[in-house]
RNA sequence: GCCCAGAUAGCUCAGUUGGUAGAGCAGCGGACUGAAAAUCCGCGUGUCGCUGGUUCGAUUCCGGCUCUGGGCA
């Protein structure tokens, strides 16, 4: 499979990851990138893989692709479940396929937690989602309350109990739950996950921009999205029958959408929300993405066009072995 | 013009029976390994409108002024 030996070759297969914070452009440079290296593009979007969900998701149109293939957009009915696993999975596949056509795979998209169980592949072992098990445990919570809840956590897994605050329910649970169905804790595991190293010969461009900057394009694109007609989007899914308990519907646009249609606020007042959401997430990224290792930051005020950026990455993907730029 | 009520953190406001002040939101920082656009944790000095007075000491009491609401003309 590695004869064609190129740059600097260890025998782990190609890998490029476009990301940064949500509205900073990371959608118009990966379709310049993967045009100038011969990419196929996967997204690391936990919202962009349903269907229906195109305006409050700002979802690539066809024609924006620029014939350029896309992975894992439009998968799934807003109705089904998806997480980390699912999308681990479903990546994995389609790096394998755009590999074997000899491209090259650009993960691109702005969820950090999707980026990393496929860059350090991550193990999460066979075991399936206890639904029931889960819901049990939530019923629990709210018999018992957080704190009970978050003591039981500390009888089996102290590390992690040490860890997750009481308050963060949704984590105590996950632990909880690891717990009875491995018999092992999940700090464990997690210590051991976290000393893997790159699956693949990758690079991680994070594109950011000064935050003013980025707020002030998030509200201009919340806007654009009312303009487009993003109330009549969640209408139409609300007639569906979509509700807020999908996790689809957690998605952030549609929640805020919801509960004015549900007569819960304003219109005015789920817009706002929905900016004021949207910045805060814009800044959890950043925080996910400070910590990750071997980052590579791409100051967006610092390249004149789109084009600049994009040679920038180029020579650094030569660098690195993952592209030969022609004529070499 | 007169009367009343306000004027305190970027915003909305609380408070100090006189010893220079604190909440929510915003903002900032952080965590995150099967819900991640999810979930959670942490961070509060600002001429207390301006100006005189009383006082050891005033943002707090008193006078004047300015501005903002509301009312009366």
């Amino acid at each position: 499979m590695e004869n064609q030996t190129e740059g600097i070759h260890d025998g782990r297969p190609p890998l490029v990851v476009l990301t940064g914070p949500t509205a900073v452009g990371k959608t118009a440079a990966s379709i310049l990138l993967a045009k100038r290296i011969g990419g196929e593009i996967i997204s690391a979007d936990s919202m962009q893989v349903y269907r229906g969900m195109d305006i409050g998701t700002a979802k690539i149109s066809c024609a924006e692709m620029q014939g350029v293939p896309h992975h894992l957009i439009d998968v799934l009915d807003p109705a089904q479940p998806f997480d980390v696993v699912r999308f681990q999975a479903l990546a994995k596949e389609a790096i394998g396929e755009i590999l074997s056509r000899g491209k090259i795979p650009i993960l691109v998209g702005g969820t950090g937690f999707y980026i990393q169980a496929v860059l350090y592949d991550i193990d999460f072992s066979a075991e399936e989602t206890d639904y029931a098990l889960r819901a049990q445990l939530e019923e629990e919570a709210r018999r018992i309350g957080k704190e009970a809840l978050h003591e039981k956590l500390a009888e089996v897994d102290p590390e992690s109990a040490g860890a997750i605050p009481a308050g963060n329910v949704k984590r105590v649970i996950r632990a909880l739950e690891y717990y009875q169905k491995n018999g092992r804790p999940i700090s464990r595991h997690n210590q051991e996950q976290r000393q893997k190293e790159s699956f693949y010969r990758s690079a991680y461009f994070v594109l950011t921009d000064e935050r003013e900057k980025i707020y002030e394009r998030i509200d201009a694109r919340v806007d654009e999205m009312i303009a487009d007609g993003l109330v009549s989007e969640v209408t139409a899914l609300r007639e569906r029958g979509f509700t807020k308990e999908m996790v689809s519907m957690q998605g952030i646009g549609y929640r805020q959408i919801l509960d004015y249609l549900d007569g819960a606020c304003t219109l005015e007042e789920a817009i706002s929300r929905v900016k004021q959401e949207t910045r805060h997430f814009a800044k959890r990224q950043l925080t996910w993405f400070r910590r990750e290792r071997d980052v590579i930051w791409l100051e967006k005020a610092s390249f004149d066009t789109p084009q600049a950026l994009v040679e920038h990455m180029t020579g650094v993907l030569a660098l690195k072995g993952i592209f030969s730029p022609a004529g070499k």
